[in-house]
DNA sequence: CTGTTAGCGCTTTCAG
DNA sequence: CTGAAAGCGCTAACAG
């Protein structure tokens, strides 16, 4: 196979513990053997076997984290967090993207394998039960954010309420016909699945309802995908209907700012022609001025990695759901320094619904 | 120790291979034996042992990329970049973020000991020439990003003829006073580094000087780190002085951005009473309506990719630098459908320099 | 269907 | 200072 410690040894005219000697910077090798291992070492182009090497030494632990984008804000602020909390525990960060639908498939496969890593951390995604009893049968903990999952432990905030607390407050504002925009509808993924979209739709529509409005389905907008674009087209769409709404909530910042592009192209001006409201508060947000509901993604992620870690050391959680806090924050566009006039509100206990 | 196969096949009654047929899922098992073997899993919570695993397996291979920060848009660019390609190939990506200061120097030692992965891509970081000794004695290969390197194999662009092409198009705009926004101006980290700032500084420099104008010194700010925050006190700072300059040239979109936020906040019109340049193209810079210098980030990442994966498999390579190509984007706020204003100019061979 | 037996490549006592 | 030998935990023939 591969170039092994024997070989080079046997190259170098010394036994296997001696190249572990001069690999590992131990002192009791004399100059004279040191050189001419690493001079076997740099003939033979030896490397050393990382898989090996950790086998007979204290073992590394790695969690794998599977996100669907990496181009999502969201979803890499998410991982931030994981990736800090993960680094002071001194555990691997794996990453696992499923930006190829081809790759899905194969890839959930193998890591339900059990191949790669000690621990999951799936982002905005949901894994099919078939998974889910594997990595069971593996003893190999998942922790799911954005989603709240019936079955594993979850990171998750009350979108039902953040939907609802978005419309409410375009509705404060006087407005009576409100959009919603969304990336697509798929059905649950799995059981106790509940995409974040639909349950900010449900907020939407809780919220209109209660202020005696009618749902209108075709406000209610389906995309594909979180990107501006989308936004973008789906506003020229909304817009262009008889009877236009006059405020637009997005499911995701990024849609809000395809929204606020074709705002912009189109001479209409934000929010006295139109009304725009966000969701999540990625960075771009602030620089846009948009009016959003604040989701904490990096302790979302910290938070998942923190439960991971516990799981992984076998610890019994008896708390294995976690909700954390919306924001709302309310940007003005106008006045020189924009964020004195910024206010913003936190919901941090779930709403009493049903 | 951990609980371990035999523990399981001595809990079940049967053999350890039995264990590992359940756990490989295996056909050749019966009912029966079967479920005795997942209860003893289940009840001892054993947890099989990745590196054992791959250790008698086909070997898993994996690359480290170590980044400082997972919250600059350009870095997270480049993983694009890096990931898709290491994902065809099916290889692991494990992230290693220098995002604390104090982690850098541990990090790096570990790294170097060889112990957690078979290459290493280093963006927009400098290795130390002991760390580049140690990489060297374990034969890890490693690729530089961002950064041209001497010694090691890397990915860059021309960043001379960036900053050149920059200031070039400001003083083509009739502009006099053209400021300079960089990060830092740290030394060069080890033998053979530069840096993009320094490099950008150079060709900024080189342009003024060619439109026989002085260099003002103090029209060159150095801020600490590439965010909105940094640039826009920078512009302050700038636009406090007296003779203010009536352009800017940030070394990247976000300190651009910080300086469109400043100027918006003093109802500074751009480009009108202030132009701006920025240097990057990060997604943001088009929603911004942001000219800049185009770098080719993802394109970055896939050929470092591509770069460590041949080394990886002993191929020895000719060509270890790889220099891509710059874009100038030239964007106008004005019009409808923006994009269609839009203007871009491709810079594929180096200017002759020097 | 199931147990026994070799290794995978490396680190690490333990004797020289 | 250096070599021999015993595993690390698991998989994969090989014989039943």
């Amino acid at each position: 196979m591969a170039v092994t410690i024997y070989d080079v040894a046997r190259a170098a005219g010394v036994g296997i513990s001696t190249v572990s000697r001069v690999l590992n910077e131990n002192a009791n090798v004399s100059a004279q053997t040191q050189r001419k291992v690493l001079e076997a070492i740099e003939s033979l182009g030896y490397k050393p076997n990382i898989m090996a090497r950790n086998l007979s030494r204290a073992p590394m632990r790695s969690v794998g984290v599977v996100l669907s984008y990496l181009t999502n804000p969201f979803q890499v602020a998410v991982l931030q967090g994981i990736e800090q909390t993960l680094a002071q525990a001194e555990v691997d960060l794996i990453i696992f993207s499923l930006e190829s639908q081809d790759r899905r498939k194969t890839l959930l496969e193998s890591l339900s394998e059990g191949r790669r890593s000690d621990g999951l951390i799936v982002v905005s995604f949901s894994l099919t039960p078939t998974s889910i009893a594997r990595f069971q049968r593996y003893n190999i903990p998942v922790v799911v954010t954005d989603n709240k999952d019936k079955q594993l432990p979850s990171v998750f905030v009350d979108n039902v309420y953040g939907g609802y607390w978005a419309t409410q407050h375009l509705l404060s504002l006087g407005h009576r016909r409100i959009a919603y925009l969304q990336d697509h509808f798929k059905a649950p993924n799995g059981p106790g699945g509940n995409w974040p979209g639909l349950d900010r739709r449900r907020g939407y529509i809780q919220a209109l309802l209660e202020a005696g409005l009618d749902v209108d389905l075709k406000l209610i907008h389906e995309g594909d995908g979180h990107t501006r674009q989308r936004g973008y087209e789906a506003a020229a769409t909304l817009l262009a209907r008889p009877n236009p709404p006059t405020a637009i909530f997005a499911a995701s910042d990024m849609l809000a700012l395809g929204v606020l592009e074709y705002a912009r192209s189109q001479r209409i001006s934000v929010p006295e022609d139109l009304a725009v409201i966000g969701f999540d508060d990625i960075e771009l947000a602030s620089f846009a001025n948009l009016t959003t509901v604040r989701q904490p993604m990096q302790l979302m992620g910290s938070e998942a990695a923190r439960l991971i870690l516990s799981l992984m050391n076998g610890e019994l959680l008896t708390k294995r759901q976690c909700q954390l806090p919306l924001e709302l924050v309310i940007r003005h566009s106008c006045g020189a320094d924009q964020s004195i006039h910024n206010e913003t509100k936190i919901h941090t206990l779930p709403l009493e619904r049903r």
